[in-house]
RNA sequence: GUCCCCUUCGUCUAGAGGCCUAGGACACCUGGUUUUCAUCCAGGCAACAGGGGUUCGAAACCCCUAGGGGACGCCA
């Protein structure tokens, strides 16, 4: 069998997330243990949520995890490009290959019409999908709307009858009726490609022969599948790994925990550390005849020891008391003094954030022995502060509770991470509350600062970067008793009264 | 709602029919070491979702039920 490779295909649509790092790993372990190779490409297909600042934080986090590829958009390789958004052509060509062999279709429908399919067939609780409709078109029909420019898209043909079998490495058989399935779209009206149809392109083109991937796509392989099978390619074989989960069991979510990579390493995380407890995620050490499996493993052990089987298909909950202890015992037990002292150095005085602090700070200090309290919370957890400390002469509790809350929202949507632009941001929106900002800006303080003498919130924030503002802001809130289910749908509605530019 | 996946201590897991009186780790509790605390050491608490089969024998294999999760987008 020819040499194997895997890939990481994260969408850069927002920050770092760990379970892209989850799957990058397994991948990555795989590859390696089987002596092939491990590929990153960047899925881009998503013109309106793209971003390159996304790509280019994707890329770095999984570097500083050490999560290394032998072919990517930054170091090229045989099979590229490693960036959807530049395989355009390739797309089109495909796509068109099927709509000439009969296996897909153009469509015309328009949003308006697939929403009212949609609704309705909610409201009779019909399985939703594409009713058919353009498949009835005559080519002339077809390609009389293709010359008057009639926006369309492309979709493949589903059996409507039988079933499909996926065959999954870990999970053996798993039958799906292809009337659960959707005429997928292919191509979308902006002319890219859907995720399935460059998925599977991709996957083919760049040689790839095992696909490891969350759970979450298991209800597509039929689609994949199917396209494998009308271009007349060979699948890969598929691994569905289980989804990281929060502490009540759902898919991991910013909402509920901090997901970010960022914030691990801003936490003061060694990325050994970070990658160790995700390799404890489903999979474990194997165990000697009268000895446990290691916890405590570097990548290099984990690739020399691993076996895909030994994947536990259970969702493990991503619950971070364990990493603490872990990180622990790298901090104390693998790191000499001297690589204490420099990883410390490394990651507490590196000249971006030390550039930002001094200027805050050297203006209210008059010996260096002033230093550390008044800026040791740049470079703290979270802050040890009780429901007492957010005592104030005009502010409740709920409307401390709901500043923190808006604020938490609205930073998630910023375009930008600066200074002036939090400023305007946090003006606004105390103006809009009719909240006088000296007052608004209190409860911040204790949030963010731990204390209401301090240098500049707005800096600050700015300084200490998004990562650790949210994770400062969730503490907080939790200190004051949190959000209600309730409490937060109405303080949802209330959020979207404002007018945030 | 429909389909799919999953199910061992609170959490991460070991377990490939007899080695299971179910093992380890985190967390928690107790004790020891330490001027304190932390570390470290010793000990303790704590689980096979339920019910049916198959078998001499089931945590493991099969079926049903329950619970949890995921998918049902011109997102990936």
């Amino acid at each position: 069998m020819s040499e194997v490779r895997t890939r990481i295909a994260p969408s850069p649509t927002g920050d770092p997330h760990v379970g892209t790092a989850y799957i990058a790993l397994f991948n990555m372990c795989f590859a390696r243990q089987q002596g092939g190779k491990f590929i990153l490409r960047i899925e881009d297909t998503d013109q309106a949520r793209s971003t390159p600042e996304s790509e280019q934080e994707i890329l770095d986090s999984l570097r500083w995890l050490h999560l290394d590829w032998d072919e990517g958009p930054d170091k090229g390789g045989d099979f590229g490009p490693y960036r959807q958004s530049e395989r355009g052509e390739i797309y089109k060509e495909h796509a068109n290959k099927l709509v000439d062999s009969g296996d897909a279709f153009y469509c015309f429908c328009t949003q308006e019409r697939l929403d009212n399919l949609r609704k309705e067939q909610q409201e009779n609780k019909e399985q939703p999908g594409y009713d058919g409709h353009c498949q009835a078109l005559t080519p002339e029909q077809v390609k009389d709307n293709l010359d008057r420019n009639v926006p369309n898209v492309i979709r493949m043909h589903i059996p409507r009858r039988g079933s499909c079998v996926v065959n999954d490495m870990l999970r053996g058989e798993i039958e799906i009726d292809w009337h659960q399935v959707d005429m997928q779209i292919l191509m979308k009206s902006d002319g890219m490609p859907t995720y399935h149809l460059a998925n599977v392109v991709d996957d083919h083109l760049m040689g790839i022969t095992h696909v490891i991937r969350g759970e979450e796509w298991i209800n597509s392989a039929p689609k994949h599948l199917k396209l494998y099978e009308y271009f007349g390619w060979e699948p890969p074989v598929l691994i569905h790994m289980p989804l990281l989960r929060n502490t009540d069991k759902s898919k991991l979510s910013k909402r509920k925990n901090p997901t970010s990579i960022g914030y691990y390493k801003k936490m003061g995380y060694l990325s050994e550390a970070v990658v160790n407890f995700l390799g404890l995620m489903g999979w474990s050490m194997p165990s000697g005849p009268d000895e446990e499996g290691e916890e405590l493993f570097s990548v290099q052990d984990m690739i020399d020891n691993f076996d895909i089987q030994r994947v536990s298909l259970g969702g493990p909950v991503f619950d971070t008391e364990k990493l603490d202890w872990l990180n622990g015992r790298y901090l104390r037990e693998v790191l000499s003094d001297e690589e204490f002292i420099q990883r410390f150095g490394e990651w507490a005085f590196n000249p971006e954030t030390t550039h930002q602090i001094v200027p805050l700070i050297k203006q209210r200090v008059e010996r260096f022995s002033d230093v550390a309290p008044l800026a040791g919370f740049y470079f703290s957890g979270m802050p040890d502060i009780k429901t007492t400390d957010f005592e104030h002469k005009s502010l409740s509790q709920e409307d401390s509770v709901k500043i923190l809350q808006f604020i938490a929202w609205a930073v998630e949507i910023l375009p930008e991470w600066h200074r002036d632009r939090l400023e305007k941001l946090l003006m606004d929106m105390a103006d809009q509350m009719d909240i006088k900002i000296r007052d608004f800006l209190s409860p911040v303080f204790i949030a963010i600062a731990g204390s209401s003498v301090s240098t500049s919130v707005i800096d600050s924030i700015a300084v200490i970067g998004k990562d650790i503002t949210r994770a400062r802001l969730r503490h907080a809130i939790g200190i004051l008793g949190g959000v209600s289910k309730k409490g937060a749908k109405k303080l949802e509605s209330e959020y979207r009264e404002l007018d945030l530019k």
